[in-house]
DNA sequence: ATTCCCGACGTTTTT
DNA sequence: CGTCGGGAAT
């Protein structure tokens, strides 16, 4: 009768169809949630329940909001241009661009990013005369964050403050904030803060999207923070048709203020609200479930829910023990190189806990000549080059950014310095202008330094960009931009050696201009320049790319591939050590390897480093979470190398023995065979040949043959299986 | 004003 | 180990 509910299960399609009304679908991994969200869209839609623009879909990423999109509209061909899918911060930015004059704002405001904040922070913390040591900048912010998180203002802030700290963070937080409003600009906090302040205090802001959203929808609900919540409670009209979706045992945010509170009280927050559990999983195999969920089993802090397995058992789960990041680099991509035969790279995903562990990867998948792709760590918009290149944009389309001001002012060089800056800063303060305005208009302030007058050809350059932009396209408005500057030139003197990429880069950025003014049509630079503030890395995430995929556990939340690796499995490091001691936080972190695990279909291999450096050296003991799994589910392959007595002990026992000095409790390591490393050139030991280099290797797994040959013995062919091998070198 | 060096510091995770 | 900010030297 309906085709778009033909291929779901009961609790699929009733939570497709329950459109009045408040909804909470609890959606376990793999169980179908992005299905249900997009059939419930083009339902809504399909029914004329709603017209597309009547209806706000809020997702995590840019990413997630474009596949729903154009999945709605493969589902319904087309027509849904108007539809509102974004994240909560695009679409704040969206909604403040139109209302900026309600707040005293224009629409031209600029976006600090997190390292704008930060810098903007750390020159409050000066000026207030405070040692930016004692108050660490970063520290700053976040408390500045978690009060915007929590709807507090400076002043309200103020007013609760006690003692020398608190009272210093309240200054520091009110100056900040009386800077950024100088500047035009808000941070990714101010967003949310500000949109939830127009739609709950200003009526006709607020009456306008209320009547205007007739069906509101929200993915990863159990990541939402307080601003969120309250955004989405003014929002929604008195219709109360608001659906989420979410999943307690995937709430990973906590520590950006992500209240999974939200979650659990949604009954109360919306009364009558309807629950609807997806407990299905079609994604893994059995054994993963199997694992995952005795691992989340050890939290306390949630409601307990099954998934019911509906694929087959499955293989175990490898456990791979190393001696240390660069040999669990190596071993892994052995693994993948050999595990490529039947799995595409674009199925295969190394995951690990923080950016800095990427690195040995890298170098091994490199040196392997396999293609792979990084999602995360340093973001292209990020890079310096792009930075610097976007200041000028900002500052063109807002010339009260003293920011991006200070950024560029002497880049290229204009030989200005710090005193020349400072002198700046303090009139434009006390003409209550901004620095550029005092600078373009610097014959009227005579006492400010002669070095001033070396700024003409740049406020020049910015004055013929201002009348430029608002009729240009903005890829060639960059273009011609980075001409007059001669970056590149610039940019290749600067890095002498290398010298290449900070340019490719630039190209990069405007090809990305220019698919913005394709899709566009208008010159709408501020628009460009919010839009590209709120983009992240993951946002051009290729995941059909034939190419290995690394990224940080966080990252990998909604994603998932044939084989996943979850790597670095050390107490300290997984779980972190600040987490260790917190059981709020433990239980995040073990949520965290639940999403981890839950990502892969068919294969998981966890790896355990007996030592690693960080900052010096550290040597650790595997994580509690590879304790927590059943040793049934578990196939361990222990590499290491270390205490070669104890080693060739207990595999002439060949029993289970019990663990090593470092293993935990629970966890047997026995000998097996090193298939991942098993490979031409390598050398290993036989029990009865002795010492041998490897041939040639054919097959995998429990199938691989080897040729060896052996010192004095000869050529011998032998199953890898059978053959208690252990590579020597 | 620029450049270079040293020392401290810090590391999750991201919109 | 690596980056970044601060300070001294030129």
């Amino acid at each position: 009768m309906n085709r778009l509910l033909d291929d779901l299960n009961e609790a699929q399609s009733d939570a497709v169809t329950t459109t009045q009304g408040p909804l909470l679908v609890i959606a376990g991994a793999g169980s179908g949630k992005t299905r249900v969200l997009t059939r419930r869209l083009a339902y809504l839609l399909r029914e004329r329940k709603a017209a597309p623009y009547q209806i706000l879909a809020v997702t995590f990423t840019n990413k997630a909001a474009g596949e729903m999109r154009e999945r709605v509209a493969d589902l319904l061909g087309g027509f849904i241009d108007q539809m509102n899918v974004s994240t909560f911060h695009s679409f704040c930015a969206r909604l403040l661009r139109r209302e900026a004059g309600e707040l005293g704002y224009d629409s031209s405001f600029t976006i600090f990013d997190e390292m704008d904040s930060v810098s903007l922070v750390r020159n409050c913390i000066t000026e207030l005369g405070l040692d930016n040591k004692q108050f660490a900048p970063k520290a700053q912010l976040r408390k500045i964050s978690n009060a915007k998180n929590r709807m507090t203002s400076a002043d309200a802030f103020a007013a609760t403050a006690s003692g020398y700290f608190e009272d210093a963070t309240a200054r520091i937080y009110s100056l900040y904030q009386r800077r950024l409003r100088e500047c035009h600009g808000m941070d990714f906090d101010d967003l949310l803060y500000n949109t939830v302040l127009l739609l709950r205090d200003n009526e006709t802001v607020g009456g306008f999207y209320r009547s205007r959203f007739k069906y509101v929808m929200v993915d990863e609900y159990q990541d939402t923070n307080h601003v969120q919540y309250l955004m989405l409670k003014h929002i929604v009209g008195d219709h109360n048709n608001v659906c989420v979706v979410g999943d307690e045992d995937q709430s990973i945010y906590g520590w950006r203020g992500a209240d999974i509170r939200n979650i659990l009280d949604f009954e109360k927050d919306f009364p009558g609200a309807r629950i609807i559990r997806l407990e299905q999983n079609y994604r893994s195999t059995r054994t993963i479930l199997q694992a995952a969920s005795a691992v989340i089993a050890h939290n306390e802090a949630r409601k307990g829910k099954t998934l019911r397995a509906t694929g087959e058992v499955g293989e175990k789960l490898g456990l791979l023990l190393v001696d240390n990041a660069e040999t669990e680099a190596a071993n892994i991509v052995d693994f993948i190189e050999k595990d490529r035969t039947v799995t595409p790279l674009s199925d295969m995903a190394v995951l690990y806990r923080t950016n800095a562990q990427s690195r040995p990867f890298e170098e091994q998948l490199r040196r392997h000549g396999l293609p792979y792709q990084i999602v995360g760590g340093i973001a292209f918009y990020q890079r310096k080059e792009i930075k610097d290149l976007m200041a000028y944009l900002k500052l063109i389309a807002n010339p009260y950014d003293d920011v991006s001001f200070g950024r560029i002012v002497n880049y290229p060089k204009r030989r200005v310095g710090d005193k020349t800056t400072a002198a700046i800063a303090e009139t434009a303060r006390r003409e209550g202008r901004s620095c550029y305005q005092i600078v373009a208009a610097a014959d009227k302030y005579p006492d400010l330094p002669a070095a001033c007058k070396r700024l003409g050809l740049f406020v020049e350059l910015i004055e013929k960009f201002r009348r430029k932009a608002p009729e240009m396209p903005v890829h060639l408005l960059t273009q011609e931009l980075v001409d007059d500057l001669n970056l590149v030139q610039e940019l290749l003197d600067e890095d002498k050696t290398v010298g290449r990429t900070p340019v490719e880069n630039i190209e990069a950025f405007i090809e990305g201009a220019a698919e913005f003014s394709d899709a566009q049509g208008s010159a709408a630079l501020a628009e460009y320049l919010a839009d590209i503030s709120l983009y992240t890395d993951l946002d051009e995430y290729d995941e059909t790319e034939e190419k290995v995929t690394l990224m940080t556990l966080h990252a990998a939340k909604g994603l998932e591939y044939d084989c996943v690796f979850i790597v670095g499995l050390e107490e300290g490091l997984f779980p972190l050590q600040r987490a260790m001691d917190d059981p709020m936080e433990l239980e995040e972190e073990r949520r965290l390897f639940y999403v981890g695990a839950t990502r892969t279909r068919k294969q998981l291999v966890l790896s355990t480093a007996s030592s690693r450096f960080r900052f010096g050296e550290v040597t650790s003991i595997p994580s509690r979470f590879v304790k927590e799994i059943p040793p049934e589910f578990l196939q361990i392959l222990d590499l290491r190398q270390q205490q070669p007595s104890v080693r060739a002990y207990s595999r002439q026992r060949a029993t289970v023995q019990t663990s090593t000095e470092s293993a935990p409790d629970g966890v047997h390591y026995e000998w097996d065979n090193d298939h991942a490393s098993l490979r031409p050139g390598r050398i290993v030991q036989h029990p009865t040949f002795g010492r041998g280099k490897i041939v040639s290797a054919e097959g995998y797994g429990e199938s691989m043959r080897l040729e060896i040959m052996f010192t004095g013995v000869g050529v011998k062919k032998i199953m890898a299986k059978y053959a208690r091998l252990k590579v020597v070198g």
